[in-house]
DNA sequence: CCTCCGATCTGACTGATCGTCAGATTTCTG
DNA sequence: CAGAAATCTGACGATCAGTCAGATCGGAGG
């Protein structure tokens, strides 16, 4: 369906054109592991990539751009996120153990894409529509996957939701995505990630069955 | 002791200098309203206050110190939300409430500084440490105080602490943040803001006491 | 009211980056 | 190998960063 890469003014682009393009973006990664959002330069990719700056413009209108292309890669593969919600028993051992699973999936992704992120998360909070699909594409899949787990706890016990569903659901994700991104953080303060990781999984534990976990 | 406010070059500025200083700063702040961090331009904040380029660099080194200037006076705003952490109780319907005025007191604070607090995210999550300390001297305040709050509840139920409190209370911060940061991001979803806050209310006082709250 | 001096502001400049285009170069096709 | 298509790039006008010497302002003192 989407498959044909195209070039700014519409042509497909070809083996030698896919691989330039595809230099730059691996180079555009680079630089954002390394410089400031704000100090990425076109110039510098260009020059790292081996190319011209009007090279860069023939396969991207500006750094966004790029960068959102990065950014959909990144959302294919947010599809393991979601699959740690599904099909899991969420109540007793079974159900901490799938929560301490969500917990280190969030951990291990953020580790992987952290600069994308912390891009993607400014930009659609800045209200770019592009980027805020993208954050949707990754999160809302895991929200929904949550928002059934606890529709289903629910059932099963009598209990009545106190709480809505979706809006614990969103909130514990959006819990899981904060905190996976400020790791550093939270290791240069005195806390330790190997106590953050139980601290997380309790509280998903507690969010989805409304009790504390079994020791 | 830091009162006086001084030129880049160290002179003490006068009355009339700390006016036009001022000016930047609110257009500054402004801008960062409308625009993108990324395209805030030192060219555009002169000319909104009607001055020139050469000016703004005369009281500021470049635009992020400029940022960090309106990110510390935020920081002592930041006062208030470490005050909901102290003199509480935080068991039994007392508790839920204090949960509660927390979780207003941070989407409150969040609504009215989102733009700059994007930046210090942003900024801090990059590695800047001037950022990274004013992010720190709001949240860590809160931390503190949640902290303690948890260790409360810890030894006066005999309870065994499973969790270490300083992560949980990091943990419930960093869920406070970003949540607040999301306000938008959630309403666009459809998941409304009013169930999003017994959502954190309720996980406040879980992470807090271990216990669900009373109805 | 005028003069003078320090505080403040700015025009103008250099250098860097942006974004574009026509033309050069490379690769593919037959 | 010629011709065509794809790809790349040098060069350019426009914009912005950041600097500096000199112009302007506002108040103190006469």
């Amino acid at each position: 369906m989407t498959g044909q890469v195209r070039t700014v003014d519409g042509r497909v682009a070809g083996r030698r054109g896919q691989a330039t393009r595809q230099k730059l973006l691996d180079c555009l990664r680079e630089m954002l592991d390394t410089s400031p959002y704000r100090d990425v330069k076109v110039i510098d990719v260009a020059r790292m990539a081996g190319t011209s700056p009007a090279t860069f413009y023939q396969y991207f209108q500006d750094v966004e751009s790029a960068i959102l292309e990065i950014a959909n890669d990144m959302a294919k593969d947010g599809a393991r996120l979601k699959a740690l919600t599904e099909d899991q028993g969420w109540t007793g051992k079974g159900g901490y153990a799938a929560a301490e699973a969500l917990v280190d999936g969030f951990l291990d992704f953020w580790r992987e894409y952290e600069p994308i992120l912390r891009v993607v998360d400014l930009a659609s909070a800045e209200g770019d529509k592009r980027f805020y699909k993208v954050r949707q594409s990754i999160l809302n899949a895991v929200t929904t996957g949550l928002t059934e787990a606890i529709e289903e706890v629910h059932t099963k016990g009598k209990s009545a939701d106190e709480v809505a569903p979706n809006a614990m659901a969103g909130t514990l994700v959006a819990m899981l995505a904060a905190v996976s991104g400020h790791q550093k953080g939270f290791e240069t303060w005195k806390i330790k990630m190997k106590d953050v990781r139980p601290a997380l999984s309790t509280l998903v534990y507690m969010g989805i069955t409304g009790k504390k976990p079994p020791r």
